[in-house]
DNA sequence: ATCTTGCTTTGATCCTGATCAAAGTAACTG
DNA sequence: CAGTTACTTTGATCAGGATCAAAGCAAGAT
């Protein structure tokens, strides 16, 4: 992953757009606040969290990736969201974590402890107001993911993982997409099986497949090149005059 | 469906339980607001509105029931959402609706016009608190769903469907199931089918199985009956332990 | 009463993706 | 360097659910 190191005292992910809360706002007034906010940061692999745990704090993403997901008792995983940096973890209002997050990559984490967040929520209506706007969006994403969950196959839904990973790294690095996009595979073959509710076995011979027919370039195992981005959404069975592709 | 008739001054399942929003709460306070209430109706199978259609209200059921739905272009059709009396219909801030609503039988909305709704939400900051929770809530409901739809068997995934209608049809009539549930499935077997990502025929075969099974008994095709939920919740493959089965 | 129409059931067959198994690859370790 | 570990690829076979097809059923229309 290309961490870029970063100060804690001015993140500049934090998806609440506040200066109380986002010390890049007025990073100057906040020293009174280092007893609600602090930084975690988790290994590659390492639980965050687990379904049903008690869960004292509220989050946003930094630097890596983490994964929500849940687990049957016979070991059947379903991966339920994909946290990337901006992405809000934590249900104010809630006691327990809903599921499980994991470490991916080495992660970082800008923490608030619950309880003075909810009383900072009540007295600034607008982080509640950002939350939900927030909310609303990641909905959409989990409803969009049914369709591919219920809906789609193999193929397409190998083709929509990797969509949404290119559109959003072009989007964190902001990179238009002209000719090609080129981007690092930050999952393995069983997690992505994990969200695409396939056997990682089955991800494995999709991605060879779409390898050989030229729609995907890899280096190794994790560099994926994409020289026809069209190409990639014809593959996922998507609508292609969407529109908001990119 | 059971419409108990409703009077609009009452309708008494708005989500939004604030007195300048549910007329339930001050009923006597509220002839101003009528130019930003109102109700529709619509008759089963009828369009509430497409992905995509501008939509100037949101809105709460308070009677009947309504399908959230995606359809590819090829016409493979996921349900997304079921929307049962109490349930918020909307997007506050957004001008489009993002997925298509469909009336599954006679529907009554509680429409309140976006804008006047908006400026609602800005001056009183606890409609937008509550409206966090229960979005919050949807999804978590969602994300429970990707499990569903990702890894569980036919079987499954019909115990699993059976499991939510009963769960909400006791919540709504407030009575406990002791030694039995019996209830109105609201759904075609193709619905069914789209909400589980699977053919009609697969849901008719798996109901028939768990008929022969004597987990369920049905009477005509639309009247269920549970003799013991144990034996249901033993087929949907969530752990039967977990505590919130009712 | 007969004919529609819409929904459901059941049967036969096929195919996608799961499962079981083994070999390949690359990064680390001692 | 060989050996270990973690991940990936590829092969062979199987099975769950899709697909194609036809018949059953109930309510309403003529």
């Amino acid at each position: 992953m290309n961490d870029t190191s970063f100060n804690p005292r001015d993140c500049g992910t934090c998806p609440i757009r506040h200066r109380a809360v986002c010390s890049r706002c007025e990073p100057d007034e906040l020293d009174h606040l280092d007893d609600i906010k602090y930084y975690r940061t988790y290994e590659a692999g390492q639980p965050v969290i687990w379904a049903g745990d008690p869960m004292e704090f509220v989050a946003s993403v930094v630097t890596g990736i983490a994964t929500l997901s849940q687990t049957m008792e016979d070991g059947r995983t379903q991966m339920v969201g994909l946290l990337l940096p901006s992405d809000f973890i934590g249900r104010p209002g809630r006691e327990h974590a809903p599921f499980d997050v994991v470490a991916v990559t080495d992660l970082t984490l800008c923490c608030f402890r619950k309880k003075p967040f909810e009383d900072l929520m009540g007295s600034t209506p607008s982080i509640g107001g950002r939350l939900l706007q927030m909310t609303l969006d990641e909905l959409d994403s989990a409803r969009e993911w049914m369709l591919v969950l219920g809906r789609k196959t193999a193929r397409e839904k190998i083709a929509s993982l990797l969509m949404i990973i290119a559109r959003r790294d072009a989007a964190l690095h902001k990179r238009l997409p002209k000719d090609g996009v080129e981007f690092d595979l930050p999952l393995t073959r069983e997690a992505m099986a994990d969200y695409l509710g396939l056997t990682l076995e089955t991800v494995s011979r999709q991605i060879s497949a779409l390898k050989k027919v030229g729609v995907i370039q890899l280096q190794g195992k994790r560099q994926v090149h994409i020289p026809d981005l069209q190409r990639l959404v014809s593959e996922t069975g998507d609508d292609m005059d969407g529109g908001h592709i990119f």
